[in-house]
DNA sequence: ACGCGCTGTGAAAATTTCGTCAAGCTGCGC
DNA sequence: GCGCAGCTTGACGAAATTTTCACAGCGCGT
């Protein structure tokens, strides 16, 4: 589990680093507002440790864009010298899922972040489903009208392409970015991926559900639209 | 859902009420200690919201007698008006899920409310539980349909963080993020941990929890699903 | 109808990833 | 220093995946 722990305070954030490392959790840390966010955006963590005062930026407006801006739901643990009920308020509304009054015992910010971690892992089940076709994008799992589908890595990542836009058509370079970035393969692989995609999860069914717009790309789409 | 709000104050407790049955709980109350006890273990609540200072027996009583004596575990917020550190320790050891410092916006309350009932419906306490394999994160025991498994340190990480997001797929980099940081290691050893893992959790027994997904990483969950 | 370019099809070749094992390394208690 | 447990590394065959290629068929403009 990686926790970011964003606090100007070098007493305050050696402690905290300390006990949560001992208590097993990868750390890492910033002590303004810039760099916190931006080691938030470009990096994956499981929680965030967030002083309200903060040079640079503080808590609200560093909660508030990783929210808005970057679309992170990453669960937030404000934490607050100002026991007012308008801040603790206002951290909430701006997307925190909780906060800690200072002074706060160790022992308490540890049961706070165990208590969230336990929430947000159980309750976010994302998937995608176009007509009889879902995919599970935890699990990983995709099946259509019951039917449990095999797929490989590209497989995956052509449908959830195809099923997050559907039912627009997604051009062959879109489609091509998506799978290799920039250093796309020598030949026209990106057929022969449709192809195997297509024996997977049109072939065994009645109705078709991919579609190739010539000269265009494809789109995912229930035939009755 | 049910809800029982202990609490002294008429004014505070008419307010509670009103705003709790406006959001579509159902709900009683007491004015003491003795007679909240004394629902609480009666007849069946889904949450408990109790004031500290109460005649007769306060809230830190109440709280553990419910919790030893009669073995409940419904979920408590503490209502308190003192912000001194010990008091809400002491609250939290005692066995409340929650505290919220008076005064406090009823609609902070709701919000504390909502997230203890879908904490409380979804998960359990110290311990990880995916199958027949159950994990304890206070001893560190490890066991599988009643066996006692002997675990390395690493062994145990990757357990745990397997367990937690059980039944999704957990991709290779954040298996490694989630047991070396940054600095991980040069060459690939997760998959020499992982089957040693393996040895241990599913060689012993007849059906396989640890699955490999191809090119993506691995999972851990119950062949059923 | 014709031809060119785009698309579907199938399979072999190339590449990547995986399971397994054994040897070497490190830190630690004795 | 010795032995031990835990961790890392490298090697190998096996399995799965991805790329490449050749060819047939189709769409569309002329």
């Amino acid at each position: 589990m990686r926790i970011l722990v964003i606090e100007d305070n070098r007493d305050i954030l050696a402690n905290v680093m300390d006990y949560l490392q001992l208590k097993g959790y990868t750390v890492d840390c910033a002590q303004d507002g810039v760099s916190g966010l931006h080691l938030a955006v470009s990096d994956h963590y499981d929680l965030i440790v967030l002083d309200i005062m903060l040079p640079g930026m503080d808590g609200y407006q560093l909660c508030q864009r990783l929210r808005e801006d970057a679309g992170r739901d990453t669960p937030i643990i404000m934490l607050t010298a100002r026991d007012a009920l308008d801040d603790r308020l206002k951290g909430l509304k701006v997307g925190a899922d909780d906060y800690l009054l200072k002074p706060f015992a160790l022992s308490e910010l540890v049961a706070r972040i165990e208590a969230i971690l336990r929430r947000s892992s159980g309750g976010g089940r994302h998937r995608l489903e176009v007509g009889d076709l879902s995919y599970d994008l935890d699990t990983l799992q995709v099946s259509r009208a019951g039917k449990l589908l095999k797929l490989n890595p590209i497989g995956l990542k052509l449908l959830e392409v195809l099923m997050r836009k559907s039912p627009a058509v997604i051009r062959r370079n879109v489609l091509e970015e998506a799978l290799w970035g920039d250093e796309l393969p020598d030949s026209d692989s990106l057929r022969s991926h449709i192809h195997q995609l297509r024996q997977i999860v049109d072939k065994p069914f009645e109705t078709s559900l991919i579609h190739t717009v010539h000269g265009v790309g494809y789109s995912l789409a229930e035939p009755a639209q």
